[in-house]
DNA sequence: ATAAAAATCCAAAACGTTTCGGATTTTGTT
DNA sequence: AACAAAATCCGAAACGTTTTGGATTTTTAT
């Protein structure tokens, strides 16, 4: 493995001009700068970044910090999506990732700051992890610049992107009214997500201005999961007949609720209209496709790195990124929609 | 942040010391390395593992190189499966996973080595690369010890862990067989790929075992794109409608072909059959649910992981593994099934 | 009590890089 | 030609750890 130092040797000069020369200092002549970069190439070197990292104080590295990363949550292709985006803003900016994941067989023992400072990254970003999860509490008051996907916390040295939950919701909503919907029910996420309090706002929000009334009982829970989703169908089903639209957290749970209409004979969308949150790949290949409020997850992965990045270097205007959300109209609400 | 020498000082040892008492030597006596402990712990140290990585000449971490992993190849989930199983077994042993990816805007203009080399990982996992890819060349020249995915290279550094892809082929087209299927057109991925090149030859050994003929003109390439196959048998079904059924060699290509099968108004599995390869997400929901041959991709980045960190510690027995396939029949070749 | 053996400790070098402060050489000015 | 200024170079320290080889102390065996 060749070093500055053989470079050195090599071209005559010392170790720092070596250094310097290759990091494009001004006070080294062009002549002697140009034979050790040709040098450098000859004796094919690359530069040893722990040693780097180890004067600099940092490693030009962040972590994504991710929790449940199993092998059933690859349905939810969310986190991929994410992890995609930030993969490739990282890679544009000559940065490295590596990945964390919170779902280790033993629950890691460790701290986030413990995990962050002795793999000596820069920064992280933090997806999927939960409101009550240990983790949040270190990040607010550890120094380390993070940047949280869809919690809203900001701090000197903690910022967040998301996209607009209530607004998105609110999209959902107006949608169903606008095709004559009126009881509609909603399935939520679990309670204390974020996301989840945001939409909720958003579905009585698009009830209030379309002066519809708001009932507890048509909003049942389903903690994100597919099965909770179809069971707490059934039961709104049953016990309010008079429901023809179901609002849905996040698409895995609108798959939930398509399951439930299909045990109880309903078709979809002439007795129950149903439309999800995400946009995730399966969407458009449910029978029949689902409508759905996209969020454009890559985006989020990218900007979260961006955001990240821009802490690090000094140079963020702001903190915060929220980004726009598409209503995507399927057959799941509309009969041969396209 | 507080380094080995701090501790050293608040205990009044040498620096030596407590590297060799937190490190578990047993030439430091019991009580010492319990205050050692204790005072780490109090001063809240996390070792360095820069400095470590420089001195020990190793850095714990492996680098996951992939190909394409950008906005639209998530769909394709394969990926991410065997980045999950990967991150798994790494999380399991200690080791950290940084990411790579080849699909940057700019083409890497970095090679393989010096990728490898200046982030100091130890050894790499390579997924989705093509045959044709330049990075493949230096692997088996380079030092570097490294695992492919599904390319059957060896050599001293390198191993490779894929799936019996003959035998796998062969279940496919025996179960098409057995339902009475004569006239059985393949699309396979694209020249020169392995996995293809395999599957074909299971599909050839299935047809010669049954006495059936095979037919070369009733082979296309779909590249492994869903456009490209859906054109591809659009063109064999109206060339040679005797066809009744589709053995594909991704499940990405089987869902093309359906599309084909609805465009030209043939009944699933009724007036064609289709089956698929690796039973991505989507190939349980789509309309009707997609036959396929199953490969476990988070066992296959499991596996790769735990190779290569044997092969690293040097306790590798071998530097092969070859998955199991399973065949699972869903409703895209017999009606009705489940 | 003494020698040998075991246990416990430590100083210093090494890993490969960056950077500070200054030294040397070249160029420009008069 | 002499001096100032600019350009170019370099030695040494520092980053935080591991490890080598030996030094010192304690224990054991005689």
């Amino acid at each position: 493995m060749t070093t500055i130092k053989d470079i050195a040797k090599a071209a005559g000069v010392s170790i720092t001009t070596v250094s310097r020369a290759l990091n494009g200092y001004s006070d080294v002549n062009e002549k002697t700068r140009k034979k050790i970069i040709e040098i450098a190439k000859q004796l094919n070197y690359s530069p040893n970044t722990l040693a780097r990292g180890l004067v600099m104080n940092k490693s030009k590295t962040i972590g994504l910090l991710v929790s449940g990363l199993t092998r059933e949550s690859t349905k939810d292709n969310f986190t991929f999506e994410v992890l995609a985006g930030v993969n490739q803003y990282v890679s544009e900016v000559d940065y490295d990732m590596v990945l964390f994941s919170t779902t280790s067989t033993k629950q890691r023992e460790k701290t986030y700051t413990q995990l962050c400072r002795e793999r000596r990254v820069d920064g992280a970003i933090l997806q999927g992890i939960r409101v009550d999860d240990p983790y949040l509490q270190e990040v607010v008051e550890s120094d380390i610049p993070c940047v949280l996907i869809d919690i809203p916390i900001e701090s000197e040295t903690v910022g967040y992107v998301t996209t607009d939950n209530v607004l998105g919701a609110k999209k959902a909503v107006q949608h169903l009214i606008s095709l004559g919907h009126r009881h509609i029910a909603m399935i939520n996420g679990y309670e204390f997500a974020f996301v989840s309090e945001q939409r909720l706002k958003g579905f009585q929000e698009a009830l209030f201005e379309a002066g519809l009334p708001f009932h507890e009982h048509l909003v049942a829970n389903g903690a994100f999961k597919e099965e909770r989703a179809e069971q707490e169908a059934v039961r709104l089903l049953t016990q309010h007949p008079e429901i023809t639209s179901f609002f849905c957290a996040s698409d895995l749970m609108a798959l939930g609720v398509m399951k439930a209409a299909k045990t109880l004979g309903k078709r979809i969308p002439e007795e129950l209209a149903i439309i999800g949150y995400d946009d995730i790949i399966l969407a458009s290949y449910t029978t029949p496709p689902l409508s759905t409020i996209a969020q454009n997850k890559f985006a989020m992965g990218y900007e979260a790195a961006k955001l990240l990045i821009e802490m690090l270097e000094g140079k963020a205007q702001s903190r915060v990124r929220v980004l726009e959300t598409e209503l995507k109209i399927r057959e799941s609400t509309v009969k041969n929609h396209g």
